[in-house]
DNA sequence: AATATAATTTATAATGATTCTAAAGTAGTG
DNA sequence: CACTACTTTAGAATCATTATAAATTATATT
């Protein structure tokens, strides 16, 4: 997925319109190997840099909603003051670096199967999510 | 602890003086059996039914950070709109009800020991924290 | 017990992030 | 090309949280 018609047939497909703006975004955010974690007021900087045009908080701000709601994107909450969003949509896990405020993927492998014993009457598991705090070793 | 001269010790000992707005937010936090999971939204609610005086936001916001500086609440990131706190400060996990929205803690040995394999240099763990989301079973 | 001080509370203003609004622009359809 | 529905946008509105500065209160000192 890294070129402008796959984007175009991306968006196509799930009912969304290929604008200048949701180009670029997804540019952005989905033309690379790794996982990119970031806020909106990262990506917002990002795509000034990149675009040198302005694309409205607004836009952004809709995008990555409709996004999140089309599956492309993960909110993740790791933190009350910053709502991180991720370009990795499958079920892993992360450490946070408490000294850098960097968030890095734990693949599901990198944590052993992990067994809740409880269960509530009624519920199932939708999902398992563990945040590994790590900081500098002194 | 559950009388007011625990609370005021308790205050005092951590170098807050024991005020009527902080003894009657303790008396609503800290005297009860159970863990309590709250919003400052739910606490200022709560403490105007249990009170019937009017504390002030600003008063409730300085001392739920002052008892989390304290190590006397926890705060816990689940979602991305709504900061919780929690008065079990201890190492735990916890389910998330998607339905009802409602956070019900895990003991430590609800989930079974977790292995996490991967490690960065220079880094060590600090904590780890598990959610888990369930959801009605249809 | 009265006084001095430093901490605390408070109403209100300020901030910052996010959402709303409604007008202007754009993409897709026929 | 014309029409309609979708999208973008600037700016306003909202909401949670934090800052401010004056009034109040707790504590130590006399």
């Amino acid at each position: 997925m890294n070129n402008n018609s796959d984007f175009i047939e991306k968006l196509r497909s799930s009912g969304l319109r290929p604008t200048k703006q949701r180009l670029e975004i997804c540019k952005l955010l989905f033309d690379r190997k790794k996982t990119f974690h970031f806020t909106i007021s990262d990506l917002s900087k990002n795509l000034k840099k990149v675009t040198n045009k302005d694309i409205s908080l607004a836009t952004i701000y809709n995008t990555v909603h409709s996004f999140k709601k089309k599956g492309y994107l993960k909110e993740i909450s790791i933190n009350a003051d910053k709502s991180y969003f991720d370009t990795n949509t499958s079920n892993h896990h992360h450490f946070l670096d408490i000294n850098t405020n960097e968030l890095i993927d734990l693949k599901e492998d990198d944590v052993g199967n992990i067994n809740v014993k409880k269960s509530l009457p009624g519920k199932k598991i939708k999902s398992i999510e563990v945040l590994v705090k790590i900081e500098n070793n002194n």
